[in-house]
RNA sequence: GCCCUCGUCGUCUAAUCGGUCAGGACAUCGGCCCUUCAAGCCGGGAAUUGCGGGUUCGAGUCCCGCCGAGGGUACCA
């Protein structure tokens, strides 16, 4: 039995764009299940900027996943070279090939005369078709045409009769009749060769088995079985995926439309969430990467690769009616292209963030302190690594904070915990509210002296003396809690009051009382 | 224009050979709880399966015709 060899091949764009990485999930998983390997190519052919710089990224973003290759860059492999800017001698060879088999031909038609035919073609309604009346056949053909100073490209000699079949994993059967199918151009005038013929020579050169891509070469693939077959290679097995739509559209979801998608709710509260955690890491938010549809977002935020990977297969994929959560080895064993769906399917940024949450709270207090602490050291709340006090204080903040942290980033929205007590800011507002107006304020100095006296310093313990509180003086807990949250968070919200005030530790607490009541008095 | 693909609640989807009130999830809405937030618990609405025909005792599932969306039709990938 042959093996099963998938690929990913992108373009180096600097940037590893959502639905890629779908299309990627999808090669992995199927050779990861079969036990065959997985390839990165890079599809480079027409690159004028710097392709390690543009590709690094992309990279980054797959080890980030989780979605190791057997073979490309970084690792290499038995049939480097993986980038297609440094294959030409073989595409050269496989034109040249095509050519003498007769299979492909020197064409002199210019742009123009060709764009003159194809309207011409579409003013009487018809379908256009290449006449070759500038092909040449014999080498005096081609000496007549450049004495006019005509340029040859090389464009394949497409069948004008008979059906092709392509039985698609995914499609099922599905017909193409090659008199509709145009004279492709695989050599540019300069020598350069297009991405087709790259693609069908490098899909073979690197045996590829099961060729897994988006929906958009459908269309595209009765020319490459044309040109793999007269180079008398092997047919792989297609399967198209569905495209990664626009939230509630049917478009292909992509990166230039950021503006446009902003203006959907669900999409501007996922950056609206990021943008505070960015900035507070020193990660640029204008930045090209600070965008949903691009994965680094995901990371700089602190999302778990997981959840996106759990999300992403979900989307386009199902196992049953109701398995939902997936681990990465689950999906391994689960996945199939046959329950691969056929209609696009849209990102949903709400669902993701769901997937998020959850897989977050999969995770053992230890591996949450873990994920959550570079964000803490990257904004420069505890030293790097924390000192032994620094740490003792991540755990029992991630413990109070339960599922109140999604993502990593979100540790960062408990700052007050890791300022001095001096320094911490005031909600202007809430500080309005509870200590200005009312008897906060009152309760406050109440209550501090309670807290003074109070022994052990401890969460029951504080429960049974807030209990004491509010009984004696016949009031509700609302009268004096808000105040002291405020008083020693600055905020509104947070925690439960007593793991605040347990967390703080009765000096840093009294401290942070004293400051408030003062800051009371300046007006 | 022509060719190809797709079309089930707002969204992701389920529904063996056609066969119980079209199921689940996310979102949404109400209620409970309550110390803010987050959660938790209980409940609701939401799809005449794009439309119109046909076959059948019975169709989301089969057939025909429309419509809509996307892709291809490049010396783009």
């Amino acid at each position: 039995m042959p093996s099963v060899r998938t690929r990913f091949a992108p373009s180096p764009t600097g940037y590893l764009h959502i639905g890629g990485v779908r299309t990627a999930l999808f090669n992995w998983l199927f050779a990861r299940q079969h036990g065959g390997q997985f390839i990165l190519r890079i599809d480079d052919t027409d690159q004028q900027r710097n392709v390690d710089e543009a590709l690094q990224p992309i990279l980054d973003g797959l080890h980030w996943l989780g979605i190791d290759w057997d073979e490309g860059p970084e690792v290499g492999g038995p049939f480097a070279p993986y980038y297609q800017s440094q294959r030409h001698d073989r595409y050269q060879a496989a034109v040249e090939q095509l050519l003498a088999s007769g299979f492909a031909y020197y064409d002199y038609a210019t742009p123009a005369e060709l764009q003159a035919d194809r309207q011409a073609a579409e003013h009487q309604q018809r379908p256009f078709r290449y006449d070759r009346r500038f092909m040449a056949q014999t080498p005096a053909d081609r000496a007549r045409f450049e004495a006019e100073g005509r340029q040859a490209v090389v464009r394949l000699k497409m069948p004008t009769e008979g059906v092709l079949v392509i039985d698609d994993l995914i499609r099922g059967r599905v017909e193409f009749e090659w008199a509709r199918e145009q004279d492709h151009v695989i050599q540019r005038t300069d020598g350069t060769c297009l991405y087709h013929l790259a693609n069908v020579v490098d899909d073979h050169d690197l045996q590829i088995s099961h060729v897994i891509r988006a929906e958009e070469h459908l269309s595209n693939t009765p020319r490459q079985i044309f040109m793999l077959e007269a180079l008398g290679y092997p047919r792989p097995a297609y399967a198209h995926l569905p495209f990664v739509a626009e939230p509630g559209s049917r478009n292909k979801l992509s990166k230039r439309k950021l503006d446009k998608y902003l203006k959907n709710r669900d999409f501007a509260q996922l950056v609206e969430h990021g943008r505070p955690i960015a900035q507070r890491i020193g990660h640029a938010v204008e930045a090209d990467a600070f965008n949903p549809v691009i994965v680094d977002f995901y990371r700089t935020i602190g999302y778990l690769p997981e959840a996106i990977l759990n999300y992403l297969a979900l989307l386009g994929w199902s196992l049953d009616d109701k398995t939902e959560h997936f681990s990465c080895q689950e999906l391994i064993q689960n996945f199939s292209l046959d329950r691969v769906n056929k209609s696009p399917a849209s990102f949903d940024p709400k669902k993701l963030w769901a997937f998020e949450d959850w897989h977050f709270q999969q995770l053992s207090l230890e591996q949450k302190v873990a994920q959550v602490t570079p964000y803490l050291e990257k904004a420069s709340l505890v030293a790097s690594p924390p000192d032994d006090r620094q740490r003792a204080r991540i755990d029992q903040l991630v413990a109070a904070a339960s599922d109140r942290i999604k993502t990593s980033g979100d540790v960062l929205a408990f700052d007050d915990f890791f300022l001095p007590d001096d320094e911490f800011p005031y909600d202007e507002k809430a500080f309005e509210k509870h200590l200005r107006q009312g008897d906060g304020l009152a309760r406050l100095r109440e209550f501090r002296e309670s807290l003074a006296a109070l022994e052990p310093f401890d969460v029951p313990s504080l429960e049974r003396l807030m209990h004491d509180f509010i009984a004696q003086r016949q009031i509700k807990i609302g009268q004096v809690i808000h105040a002291v949250r405020v008083a020693v968070t600055g905020k509104s919200i947070g925690l439960g009051l007593f793991d605040t005030l347990a967390i703080l530790g009765r000096p840093s607490v009294l401290r942070r009382i004293d400051r408030t009541i003062e800051r009371t008095a300046a007006s």
